[in-house]
DNA sequence: CTGAAAGCGCTTACAG
DNA sequence: CTGAAAGCGCTTACAG
């Protein structure tokens, strides 16, 4: 336990008492503190001294409700405990603490009316952008309250005014993925899709079907099972595929999640992982490293996309133009992934 | 793509526009809303058709400014992506939700300094009341914010006015795990630690060596290495253990991300887990369930202690008395632990 | 039971 | 460059 200093009673100052105690008008403190007019050096000394010698901190509740200005950011992401998306929130947090900046998550649960009941809420609690990462809004809902306040999204390619996107290339990331296994020799390769009504299940999905046809392996829809991006649903898809008979000696699914969820169907099954089936997960997930075997997988940057989305809210809020590169998909392969057998 | 209603503008409406349309005084309006005093039915009436009409919704950073309360209340977890803590977000949120509340999430990294300055700002934010995830604030500091305003803590056992603690039994946890493990016919368990400024790491080492001593076996400091609570750490902790040459049969980690990195470090070493070392960790996350094998583990249930703390809130700020339990550790038994072999 | 008034702590036209 | 004043949208004594 290491020791604390003894709080400080914060808000116990007001900007009224620095400008009794610099001996100026309020107008002018508030200006120095937004820099929103030039002002004499000498006035200006005088109130930051007395800014430190009162340890004064701007109320950011008043600010909100003069000004309009809340300094602070919304932030819908779909479930606190999310851990591909936890991560993306690590990344929003650094980039808006740099500059006084506080972020407000909520939960959006990928449901769209529950997107836009959370959204409400930040706007009445005066946020000044809202952030959304992915989601299920519509492309026209976003457009429609970028009207109203900045907005930045994840997940699509929209251009709107005052809104900005972000968007990583998960059909790349697939394609790469399963020219890994392709390259590697795979003939037959399964996919675990993620539910259709994710934005990404389906550009994985074109992915793995494009990256097949570069190797000239013909599509096989028996190969295809949907799961839901949980461990669980992986493991039920896996055990349908085994199920239908169809042989493989690759699975590649559409997240780590359900990856490592099938690693344990197969394991079920005896079957050994790479020996008898190489599987290849998507997102890169801290835990990945550290599954057994470790689990071979397509880097997705989580902490640059949220931190991408921060530095590009930053700018819509400054009245600037966001131009953001999010770093491009790229294999992990790890243990997970070999070779198939010669003699399957 | 879910199809969205269009986005109603928000704080469109004031209590001023109601109170005129319902031919009331704003003070009318503001006492029915917060049930401030009793108001005529008529007026009642009357005020609530307009609020409908006009869609109005109290604006809270107003609300806060004026009468001092946000609805909101701050959380100071550690870190926003952890895995187990996320649950316990996801509790709190689900628990604010209900009544109306927001949580307010901020990141104190496990550093005093930090989680000061978080509640800092939180009491900036006027937020009414602040939960604290363990971390690494003293006891003293943490009824001095008492003072200020109602306050939940995890992690300890503290009475003070206006503060409340919600603290799960690690040493039983630990003991019981430890308890599994000599019941299934283990003498030699190893046991990898938690970094010692780490509250809950020495109450697991204490639980782990009474578990040992209920079994009449002496405890051996030589089977004891210490980690950072992450994979990473465990595998390395895991190594070491293995480099002394010192025979164990089974080993116990403080928490089930140190346990499945050992289990890497066993694998690598040609050791199978149950069959060679049974591996037991503490949380029970939800990956533990799919990891291979799927790890045994003490339940703990972070949901409760996230909806817990966030109703022992409630309560503090409703002026009353909180009274919860936390339900208490047990055993989750699944493939990473068996009897011994035999022939070791 | 109910209004008028003051005020929460800031910002921002409006005038110098 | 700088003040005085009004106002953001609510709440809360203070008087009826």
């Amino acid at each position: 336990m290491v020791k604390t200093s003894i709080p400080k009673t914060t808000g116990t100052s007001t900007l009224g008492m620095v400008a009794k105690a610099a001996g100026v008008s309020a107008s002018t403190v508030s200006r120095i503190l937004n820099g929103t007019a030039v002002v004499s050096e000498a006035k200006k000394q005088a109130v930051d001294e007395a800014i430190a010698r009162l340890g004064f901190v701007p109320n950011p509740v008043a600010r909100g409700l003069a000004g309009g200005r809340t300094l602070s950011v919304g932030v819908v992401t779909q479930s606190i405990d999310s851990p591909f998306y936890g991560v993306a929130l690590r990344g929003i947090e650094d980039e808006l603490d740099r500059v006084g900046y506080s972020p407000l998550f909520v939960s959006g649960h990928w449901n769209a009316t529950e997107e836009a009941r959370c959204i409400d809420m930040l706007r009445s609690r005066r946020v000044d952008g809202i952030i959304v990462l992915t989601g299920r809004l519509s492309d026209a809902a976003l457009k429609q309250y970028a009207k109203a306040l900045p907005m930045v999204a994840t997940g699509r390619r929209l251009k709107a005014p005052n809104l900005y996107t972000l968007d990583f290339n998960n059909f790349e990331g697939a394609r790469l993925a399963t020219g890994h296994l392709t390259s590697l020799g795979h003939q037959r390769i399964a996919f675990i899709a993620g539910n259709s009504e994710h934005p990404d299940a389906n550009e994985r999905l074109c992915g793995y079907r494009a990256g097949l046809e570069a190797a000239g392996i013909a599509f096989n829809p028996e190969l295809v099972a949907s799961g839901l991006f949980h461990e669980e649903s992986g493991m039920l898809a896996a055990e349908r595929l085994l199920d239908t008979r169809q042989r493989f000696t690759a699975l590649f699914a559409a997240n780590d999640q359900m990856a490592l969820g099938a690693c344990l169907a197969l394991q079920r099954r005896s079957l050994r992982v790479p020996q008898d089936v190489s599987v290849m997960g998507f997102d890169d997930l801290s835990i990945s490293r550290y599954s057994i075997p470790p689990l071979s997988t397509v880097h997705h940057p989580a902490y640059e996309l949220g931190q991408g989305a921060a530095a590009a809210m930053l700018c819509l809020l400054r009245g600037e133009k966001p131009s953001f590169n999010l770093p491009g998909p790229r294999v992990i392969a790890r243990e997970s992934t070999a070779a198939p057998s010669t003699r399957p």
